[in-house]
RNA sequence: GCCGAAGUGGUGGAACUGGUAGACGCGCUGGACUCAAAAUCCAGUGGAGUUCAAACUCCGUGUGGGUUCGACUCCCACCUUCGGCACCA
């Protein structure tokens, strides 16, 4: 027998078979629990990364393992197929996006072949094809028909690289998520989803998403950003207007020095229009918008302001208090007024430093203390309110309630709650993308396509050119056409479907995914859904993950679907760095798919990744940690084969068992009791694999330290038939190979996983652990079943014990049954 | 600034409910096999010290305190790294 096995031939062999078999192939079955895993399908760039293969890998092992435990599973891939760098090859190289995509989803999907996932390819989905797409139009005009699909002009984030608008979520630290460069704002009429009106529902849904790590439900926290307070209504002096502000500490109304409007704000313009500071106030608004747009995130802000001549009254204590407009206020939260307590708000604190406002003190941290002269910074915390009237006394907590019921009850404010949460800005200015199916009639306005019309197909012959606007635009076949409505000429929405849209249902999708009637069906969706697994980074955690709740939440209103939320639980994977950084091709450190498979296959490159670090962990890779994985395998198959004449022909009656043989049989029990529990409770699929190790150590030492003839045959083959299928999900194809060695004929992963008998993980003697004062100093061996006095009496009696006791008091003896004593002295 | 995650040998990482710190892998050292090497198999491997040896002692999980018979694990304060949000009233 060569040194290792031949991964190539193997790996081959074995992939035919199962597709031979249709062994991935699966099907509604009702009197069979399912179990739906799913990693987040592909962008198909053009080859996979160590990171997808380390997703696929999780998820593999996760159906595998399900499939050995019984359950019917649902596996499925697709592909995320839209998006811009189709686009942006169309125009560098003249490759139709349609082309483009298609080759590098075969090529993606060989990969995929070729690390041995057991997808069922009946199911793929495509979200650039028109099967697909169509009902991505469906559900935009389901969305549109209860008001949750609008068309809005506003200010709205524009990456001039991609040369389209993009939604809050997809601009991070003010750059383009995709691309990197610095988005600006831009005056634009678009659609959005009607995502805030799924706000609190969004915030509310915890309880059934148990299995979600904190850190996703605390960004989605953050990014909604629930805040509870109360609309104050100000009056202004001398006009018939009123500035509405939100506030979170109505308790401090008392402490109102001024007031400050967005430069946005429509009623700035208005209160200086024909006095002498229109001119001064126009400028400054024009450069405040201006440098916002420019301004990158985390650049210090600068609370430039202005005075507009006008007072507004404190409807609580008739005071007038100046108003302002400044930077500091965003148009976009609230109501783009703030009302100005500058000694209990940092940002009003600086403010007022920085023009000579006022400050009134009216929370102060300890009741009935002196009020302070002076303060050097804001007091924002905790405490009891003074100079605020009848209110005085009042923790700030019973404050609030209190002058929350007094706003309501003279009709000069409510309760409010106000989010950071933005409606979805939908549309984008591209080819590449989901038409949107809308109409625009002279007559009638904007005109939803009527459903027997879907689905409106995206035209073949577009000409791409850099740094053109919206290429749907410039085809006259498509622009033009006429009213579903009153028949008279209209044109086309030209803007695409931003790519999240399609990412939002596809999981729908893959239970009924060759649907030609409908999304999908209701009694294959309500079977299968929701994904009881679902695997991928943690990049999308405010993103695709948000999205996929909200359109989960929409549908369920419908009625199309039985389930509110749809991931029970999620896993968030760690990057593949090396060297200290995420693998790029700037940085040299790329480590390909392709050149593992090539040089150790399949099998060696799952189970490294799988073993290196647990899967929420980033996971450094190690070229010598692949070569510990391949020496691993090849150890197993060496096992195997050097074994598997001699377990079939020594197969006899069953002798009385040694203790060689009990302590490898309690062993393997053992060791599949661990595996089941580590892949089962908690994905540790390294320290599965860590035990699976030390059992094939301990067959090598069983064989090594006993004759031939002192060895029991049937305690060897039960011992490497587990060993094989407790790494089947792993290593599949080896394992294949192997359980076939071993003499069996059907698959490997067909079989039931092993259960681990209770009895052979019966002990006759267990070890003790001996502490004198919390340190370890002695190891007692003694039977399993003895008498705590017994086993105490004879702790004490040992020699060793004896002597680090001997001329002191025994305070008492700490006894943890089974485990250990610990004998505290003075 | 706010929120979250994490800091353990030369190294990737174990230690699940407070009970033997360092499983397993990598690397390194030694041995077997070989003409030799590769491959493989076996053994050793946190640091310091005592010892012919068997053994034993002390130190040790980012830092400083605390709770406890006993702390990588719990509490308080701090440091560092990574990630998210960032004028959100």
């Amino acid at each position: 027998m060569e040194g290792h096995y031949d991964f190539k031939r193997i790996e081959e062999k074995w992939q035919k078979y199962w597709e031979s078999r249709n062994q991935h192939k699966v099907t509604l079955t009702a009197d069979k629990p399912k179990y739906y895993v799913l990693e987040m399908f592909p962008y198909p760039s053009g080859a996979l990364h160590m990171g997808h293969i380390r997703n696929y890998s999780i998820g593999d092992v996760v159906a595998r393992f399900k499939t050995m435990k019984g359950y019917n599973v649902l596996h499925p891939m697709g592909w995320d197929a839209f998006g811009m760098p189709a686009e942006n090859a169309a125009i560098k190289h003249g490759t139709h996006p349609a082309q483009w995509t298609a080759a590098n989803i075969a090529n993606m999907r060989r990969q995929q072949q070729q690390l041995g996932t057991s997808y069922d390819w009946d199911r793929e989905v495509t979200t650039c094809l028109p099967d697909y797409y169509r009902w991505t139009q469906w559900l935009f005009l389901l969305f549109y028909h209860r008001g949750l699909a609008y068309r809005r002009k506003a200010a709205v984030n524009w990456c001039p690289s991609c040369q389209t608008v993009l939604a809050n979520e997809q601009v991070i630290n003010g750059n383009c998520w995709r691309c990197d460069t610095q988005v600006g704002k831009k005056e634009l009429e678009q659609w959005f989803l009607r995502i805030t009106d799924y706000a609190d529902r969004l915030l509310k849904d915890w309880e059934l998403l148990q299995g979600w790590p904190d850190s996703v439900k605390t960004m989605q926290e953050n990014w909604i950003g629930r805040s509870e307070g109360a609309e104050v209504i100000f009056p202004i002096k001398d006009r018939e207007e009123k500035i509405t502000v939100f506030t979170t500490r109505h308790d401090t109304l008392y402490g109102v020095t001024f007031m400050v409007l967005a430069p946005e704000h429509p009623l700035v313009m208005d209160l200086v229009r024909g006095t002498e500071r229109e001119e001064t106030v126009r400028d400054f608004v024009q450069k405040a918008i201006s440098r916002r747009a420019e301004t990158r995130n985390g650049e210090e802000p600068g609370k430039e302001g202005i005075f507009l001549g006008a007072y507004a009254v404190n409807p609580i204590n008739g005071e007038e208090i100046s108003i302002w407009v400044s930077d500091y206020v965003l148009m976009e939260y609230g109501t783009g007024a703030v009302m100005g307590v500058p000694a209990h708000d940092t940002r009003d604190f600086a403010f007022t430093e920085k023009y000579g406002i006022p400050k009134r003190i009216v929370v102060i941290p300890e009741k009935d203390a002196p009020v302070p002269e002076q303060l050097t910074e804001a007091y924002a915390a905790d405490g009891f309110l003074v100079n605020s009237g009848p209110f005085n006394g009042l923790p700030v907590e019973e404050a609030q309630e209190a002058i929350a019921d007094y706003l309501e009850e003279k009709g000069i404010g409510r309760r409010a709650v106000s989010y950071k949460l933005r409606d979805w800005l939908v549309s984008r200015q591209r080819y590449w993308g989901v038409p949107i199916p809308i109409v625009y009639c002279d007559q009638c306005g904007a005109v939803p396509v009527p459903e027997d019309q879907l689905p409106v197909l995206l035209p073949e012959n577009v000409v791409f050119k850099p740094g053109t606007v919206s290429p749907l635009a410039q085809v006259e076949e498509f622009v033009h056409t006429t009213c579903p409505r009153c028949g008279g000429p209209a044109r086309r929405e030209t803007d695409t479907m931003d790519t999240f849209i399609c990412s939002s249902w596809y999981y729908f999708r893959y239970t009924d995914a060759r649907n030609a009637e409908a999304p999908f069906g209701k009694e294959a969706v309500d079977y299968w859904m929701p994904v009881d697994q679902y695997i991928g980074g943690i990049e999308h955690a405010v993103l695709h993950l948000l999205y996929s709740r909200f359109f989960t939440k929409v549908l369920y209103d419908v009625g199309l679907i039985d389930c509110q939320e749809p991931f029970t639980n999620l896993l968030t994977q760690g990057m593949v760095i090396k060297d200290g950084a995420k693998m790029s091709k700037s940085k040299g450190n790329v480590v390909t798919p392709e050149e593992i498979f090539t040089k150790y296959g399949a099998d060696t490159a799952r189970l490294f990744i799988l073993f290196a670090s647990p899967p929420e962990r980033d996971l450094d890779w190690s070229d010598q940690g692949v070569e510990g994985a391949w020496r691993f395998l090849n150890r197993v198959w060496r096992l195997v084969n050097n074994n598997a004449d001699y377990i079939k022909t020594a197969a006899g009656g069953k002798e009385a068992l040694s203790q060689a043989d009990t302590d490898l049989r309690r062993q393997l029990h053992e060791t599949i009791k661990k595996v089941t529990e580590d892949i089962e409770e908690r994905f540790n699929f390294n320290t599965a694999i860590s035990a699976i190790m030390e059992l094939v150590n301990g067959i090598y030492r069983y064989q090594d330290k006993l004759e031939i003839g002192e060895q029991n045959p049937q305690i060897v083959r039960e011992a490497l038939e587990k060993t094989v299928l407790l790494l089947a999900p792993f290593a599949p194809h080896l394992m294949e190979e192997l359980w076939h060695v071993l003499g069996h004929e059907d698959s490997v992963h067909q079989q039931e996983w092993p259960a681990y008998d209770p009895e052979a993980l019966v002990q006759e003697e267990t070890k003790i652990v001996i502490q004198v004062n919390g340190k370890l100093r002695e190891r007692l061996q003694v039977p399993v079943g003895i008498a705590q006095a017994e086993l105490e009496e004879k702790v004490l009696s040992l020699e060793r014990i004896r002597a680090l006791t001997a001329g002191k008091e025994i305070v008492k003896v700490i006894n943890v049954p089974g485990k250990l004593i610990n004998i505290v002295v003075k």
